[in-house]
DNA sequence: AAAAGAGATCAAAAAATCATCAAAGACGGA
DNA sequence: TCCGTCTTTGATGATTTTTTGATCTCTTTT
């Protein structure tokens, strides 16, 4: 446990003996402790300098901790550990589906803190691999992130808004297959896992635009029966 | 809570009434409802048509639940909650530590555990692909689940669904023999348990398109009278 | 050595899955 | 509101995959 060097945790909590209690055992772990007691103070600190975690008891004395909780996932996915006296269920799942990613209810371990801490992190972790530079270049394909602007061997194409987003979803996973499913879900929203027709005309549109032969496509591959791949390797 | 149609979840448990209500409760929800009631047939379930999310009881009768959950984390970061009546804090630590993503205590409330579930699969759906980029290798075979893709000494070969089921399915479970029933049940569904003609006509397929001389398997090996067997020792 | 059971293989029919064009619907800006 | 652009839906034919049927091989048993 003392890959926790230098992690930093905001640990918002009223009762003072409680938070110098958490404060002090984070610590003594090498992480970066931040306190707050208050909804307000919460706030300040997550903005001006998020952590890479967030401990939050619920019953704060200027608002509801939920609220906070909601809020913050308007912005962010800092993992959220909710910490309440709290135990019954109806308490659990409001959190929960607030936003927060665990619950513990008072009394608990240290070590099972801990070790809830630690798959937190781990979550948080999972996600940041993507991080990609402002040009993605796959083959013939160069694709301007930040102009938003696609060439297909030097010459530019202009992309619909759905077009460009999916042929950014294929460029980021170049390689790899995506599922209709997956890219249905991320292109067009979770409502939508279904619509595989529209994906179709969609790939369809895409290859006319991207594909020296739509026909015989080099660079958006079909997998049957699974979905779709962009090509990453080229001789 | 209606949108986890179609969402496929295995349930490993022993105990019967347990395994059924969880099954019911959660088909009620509309998952795609897998159950397995020993590590064999988790192992089994988890990998050919890998489901999205996993409830897992810890003692089952044929080895420990913690095993599992770290052979899973080495290829899959599917979430995996534990359920467990053993609630002292150095089990949970054990479970977490292991790899799970949430421990919860016997006996839960129904509306906290679906709270649960739904913080997994945000989880699981915030990371693309969910698969850790693991390749399998054995003998002159090499298998990468995340690009989905299948060389065999060194050349790739394309697979449709069925024959990349059967084959990850096989290669996740190398040197164990796989009966017809647990290999037709895994990769087609329950109802096909009994079509081996199909399973035998798949198989030649895979030969011949895996095996050097597929008259003369040295990969793919038939257990006469049982099922089929992938060779794990090669010298 | 014949018969029976289990397995392998080839060819076809049946079923899914895909690509594409066209038309209808939705949306946003003049 | 009208028009142009973008998105969704519908219909059709082509392609690929899966299933089924028939035949042949191998092994074991009697």
């Amino acid at each position: 446990m003392s890959d926790a060097k230098g992690i930093r945790i905001l640990v918002v909590e009223d009762e003072r003996p409680m938070r110098r209690f958490l404060s002090t055992t984070l610590a003594a772990r090498e992480f970066v402790v931040v306190e707050a007691e208050n909804l307000r103070e919460a706030r300040i600190a997550a903005t001006a300098h998020p952590p890479e975690i967030i401990l939050l008891d619920l019953g704060l004395p200027d608002g509801d901790g939920l609220d906070f909780t909601r809020e913050l996932r308007e912005w962010s996915r800092i993992p959220l550990i909710v910490l309440s006296a709290r135990g019954r269920e109806e308490d659990k799942v409001a959190a929960l589906d607030a936003g927060a990613d665990d619950y513990l209810t008072k009394p608990f371990g240290v070590n099972e803190l801990m070790a809830r801490i630690r798959v937190a992190l781990r979550h948080g972790a999972a996600q940041e691999g993507g991080n990609v530079s402002e040009v993605l270049e796959i083959g013939p394909l160069r694709l301007d992130r930040v102009r938003r602007e696609v060439l297909i061997s030097g010459t530019l194409v202009t992309l619909t808004p759905i077009e460009y987003r999916l042929l950014l979803l294929l460029a980021h996973n170049a390689g790899r297959v995506l599922t209709h499913r997956q890219i249905l879900k991320e292109v067009w929203g979770p409502n939508y896992v279904h619509q595989i027709h529209t994906l179709r005309v969609f790939m369809a549109l895409l290859r006319r635009k991207v594909e020296p032969d739509p026909s015989r496509p080099r660079l958006l591959l079909t997998e049957m029966g699974v979905g779709y791949r962009m090509r990453d390797l080229w001789e």
